[in-house]
DNA sequence: CTTACCATGTAAGCTGTTACATGATTGT
DNA sequence: ACAATCATGTAACAGCTTACATGGTAAG
């Protein structure tokens, strides 16, 4: 049997308010999905074996005229899952897999004149993600000292101060390396 | 179509020299194992379907009396196909999927007696795992300077650089964010 | 009216893990 | 003898992506 952590995502995210498959789908598009993500197809799939494992309610909102939303709630099985799920440690960890540090492993067969640009690429990207993870701190968490963020966001401010440190470390790396290519040359 | 990555780091792999399956698993035990990893059972059946498109060529070689070694060797379309992947830059970045900061993103869900250990086991795994890596790059680089690296080794240099990177930055958060929750008490 | 977004679902296929299965070799 | 490691494979299942498919709502 796998990990399911699909499962204990949604129940997470469930144990917050309660949410359509929509709206599940949206929160992989915020913090959240810097550390774990699925696809609508999946996770209407999931909700569907949640379901039938009691661990979560359903009911119908109407929104406007006629438009279904199928809303989901936590049951207390559901929230002992999670409960017990959050408690277990990690015995190991996965290995945290990067297709372009898998490249640049090959670099002796990458072009000399096409390795700039597949570093430029990656610090393009990197960029904008670390500007928007900046913003987004920005905008839940301003100047607020971190000692006084309430406790309902602890969670948030970890995930987001954690992507930000990522991304600042990644780029750190990228122009460090990039630096001694150019200076081989 | 997926994105065959495995297909490509196999090739990658074979590019350097000839491997059996075996040895396959085992660089995936390796530095590069870091970034990208798979099972034997994948790999057998990603070799057979590598050599049913005849980007690899297969010969046997016997070890002792009769223990078979099935060895796999790079073809030039292999190597085109190879080439061709390592140029194109990659258009955009997976979620770098990570369960423990998933648990934290619910951390007002655990027990307040519980966070410190989950915190303490993370941190013995990642620092094992830095220790692990500094060694490696002690062994291979030692007080050597990386202007004086062999264009070969390069791509080891990198990888490896990139995996301490990522731990010491990881261990950093991590005794920060501690530090941070300890004072919250 | 038309575009963007809201909302849910299924089907096919690929990727990856765990377990099952077998046998050879090397070192103690 | 025994254990560890070398070496290859298959089967069943779980996880995940892409594409197909449908219809409602809100704003300009």
């Amino acid at each position: 049997m796998g990990k399911r952590i699909l499962k204990h995502a949604i129940l997470g995210l469930l144990s917050k308010k309660d949410m359509s498959g929509y709206d599940i789908t949206g929160e992989f598009k915020e913090e959240i999905g810097q550390f774990w993500s699925a696809k609508h197809s999946q996770i209407y799939i999931e909700l569907k074996k949640l379901l039938s494992e009691n661990l979560i309610s359903q009911y119908i909102e109407i929104s406007g005229e006629k438009l279904e939303r199928k809303m989901y709630s936590l049951t207390s099985d559901g929230k002992n899952e999670l409960d017990q799920w959050l408690t277990v440690p990690e015995d190991t960890i996965e290995t945290e897999k990067d297709v372009f540090i898998l490249k640049l492993y090959f670099i002796n067969h990458i072009p000399k004149d096409r390795i700039e640009a597949l570093f430029s690429n990656q610090y393009n990207i990197r960029s904008a993600k670390l500007t928007y993870l900046r913003e987004q701190y920005q905008h839940f968490f301003g100047e607020q000292h971190p000692l006084e963020i309430a406790s309902d966001q602890l969670g948030q401010y970890l995930v987001l101060t954690k992507a930000i440190s990522r991304e600042k470390s990644y780029i750190d790396w990228l122009s460090q390396s990039l630096e001694l290519i150019r200076k081989r040359k």
